[in-house]
DNA sequence: TAATCGCTTACCAACGATTGCGGGAAACTA
DNA sequence: TAGTTTCCCGCAATCGTTGGTAAGCGATTA
């Protein structure tokens, strides 16, 4: 039996008649003719494997003959079957990225998505592309997707202390790269950006403009991620000499309630502090609303610093420690391709400064 | 020359040291036995076919028969490649979806990581997954998409009025569904959710609260999307017989000070509205700025509301109109199914209804 | 007893690429 | 001219599946 094809090309002897049924059947049911090497290898008089050479960039292969091939594939129009060419290989050049973890408000960083989409755009440069995927199911989705060979390796972020994921991967020797830090005695690759650090900056801006006094306020006790930045706060004060109290720290949850409390806690202790400094944005947004509420004007009467940058900083000029997303999506793809092999070992584990945003809500400077 | 396979198999004659040799090595280079269809036909004493057969539910095989490969599949642990399936059927039941419209502020729906986490898991469901990529190039990066056969198709957001890419998709016949609909003579699944409905909703409900001089911020005229929420403000207020005054109306970008100018605009005009719909959230953001600037409150003296119901809506205590994000990705996933040709035939365009949330921002009402 | 008929399962050729190996022609050496 | 080396390129196997076709089987029928 010949296919639609052989007919349509000529391999098959066919009278005209069985030709034209031929190409309306294909064109009724929307019958794509593929190119494949086979047909860049007849129209250029080579042989497919120089086709394959060819596009490989194998210098095995003659200068004219290249030229032949290349022109025979511009001619046709050819493009490579990447699922092919993935079979033979055994590689996808996918790499899964798990969704967010929807259900936990507080490690939700509202910047996943520009992590993803520079992400994405990094992938591509290396002819990779991201596959996207929840994890409601933990990490049996991880396992599903090697298993049928859907993806080469993954990337995670929203890492946690003792986090399953990477105890299960690093298991199965499944490759993978993390935005995010996780137990000290797991060897894995990943990137991080120090915490410490990011509040030291906020810190010590508070200062230059004059501040002494200041608060921080920081999620419970016990989360990795709020103890770090809590740490990065006493150690700034400590070094420069500048006074620690109990009354000025507090701790809230990831809502507006719990910030406009522990904002008033802080702000009606005596003497009060001039300026706060948030674990993070949305703690800022309820400090403002509860100096606001009690007449007095953030970046005026109190300084305030946020953390993550989110858009919400930007919309209400709060001064906020930015992660340099970019540049951490850069560096786990690159991770993550040498893990998988196909680029020059580096150092498996990165840790990166973030950078002070500076806005209205601390430009301000307090005439001590 | 023999694989490590049939060494280690026994499908090849090799003495013990052999086998441990490359046992070893298999170790060392992490090499992963590979079980496919082969073994578990092996296993199970039968053909690779009816290995086939059973993993596709061929009725054709007798129950035991089936029993018998189940039980070998499980005991081998075997998961069957994709790759090769993809190769075979010619299909990839990848998805491809376009990561957002980054530099056009405008079109940039902040509901968009929504939009696809609820699409990755719906798309889960029917054994998809969503290959997410930059559309920095243009429509090129959706051709080269299909041309390399890494999807079978697209998901579209942000759609606008002569939308290249719907253009080009339908002259190539590539299967896509859009969320948004575009020009009224093209014949494409879409899912859309009402605009002026949305509109009409967030008017009626400060009506039904006393308010009667109503006021609205848009985009500037000629954006389709726009201009649609506006005539749903007129449209509304005609039919209820409300007064419409220019001054009441103003246009504004994405932006808080332009939004803030527009308020200005809108409050300073006699008689000034008691209450404001926004095409936005942000513009909202701006009007309460302005609004409390004067030292006016939002909810007491003028009611507000904006439009998408993004997280700063909720932040602040903003009634807003919300689309069913869920709903919709729901929607287009059956949609593109349906253009791929796994599900039956439905309607190929789709309204949905918005609906409002309510918060404090309008809930006081004026005793007329 | 032989022909026929379902019902199951096996054989085998694809799908479109990659790659180890080897052969032939051109270039070089003697 | 003959032998050797070098350089290109083609042959054919292979990756793990799928599915059309055919073969084997027991049971039924003439």
């Amino acid at each position: 039996m010949a296919t639609a094809y052989q007919i349509l090309s000529g391999e098959t002897e066919a009278d005209d008649e069985t030709k034209a049924s031929v190409l309306e059947a294909a064109d009724t049911l929307k019958y794509q003719l593929n190119i494949t090497m086979r047909d860049v290898a007849a129209y250029a008089g080579v042989s497919i494997t120089t086709v394959s050479y060819v596009i490989n960039d194998n210098p095995l292969i003659k200068p004219t003959t290249r030229q032949l091939v290349r022109n025979a594939i511009r001619d046709l129009g050819y493009h490579p079957n990447t699922t092919a060419r993935n079979l033979k290989t055994n590689e996808t050049r996918l790499i899964g990225y798990a969704w967010h973890v929807a259900e936990d408000a507080i490690r939700r960083n509202p910047l996943l998505d520009l992590f993803l989409y520079e992400l994405a755009q990094r992938a591509e440069s290396f002819g990779y592309h991201i596959l996207t995927f929840t994890q409601v199911g933990g990490i049996k989705a991880y396992e599903d997707l090697v298993n049928a060979n859907r993806v080469d390796g993954f990337v995670l972020s929203d890492v946690v202390y003792d986090d399953p994921r990477i105890r299960r991967l690093l298991e199965l020797k499944i490759p993978f790269a993390a935005y995010g830090k996780s137990n000290a005695e797991w060897d894995f690759p990943y990137v991080d950006v120090d915490g410490k650090r990011g509040i030291q900056l906020a810190v010590e801006h508070l200062m230059a403009n004059g501040h002494e006094r200041i608060g921080m306020i920081s999620w419970p006790e016990g989360m990795r991620i709020g103890d770090i930045r809590t740490q990065g706060y006493i150690d700034t004060l400590t070094s420069n000499h500048l006074p620690i109290r109990e009354s000025w720290m507090a701790h809230a949850s990831n809502t507006l309630d719990d910030a406009f409390q522990a904002a008033q806690s802080i702000l009606t202790s005596k003497p009060r502090p001039t300026a706060i400094v948030c674990a993070n944005d949305v703690m800022a947004f309820g400090v403002k609303r509860y100096v606001e509420s009690v007449g007095l004007e953030i970046g005026i009467d109190v300084a305030l610093t946020g953390y993550d940058d989110t858009p919400v900083a930007e919309l209400i000029g709060l001064t906020s420690v930015r992660q340099p997303i970019p540049l951490i999506a850069n560096k786990v793809m690159e991770l993550i391709l040498t893990e998988i092999g196909h680029q020059a070992a580096t150092d498996r584990q990165i840790i990166l400064d973030p950078m002070l945003v500076v806005r209205a809500s601390s430009r301000s400077s307090r005439k001590a």
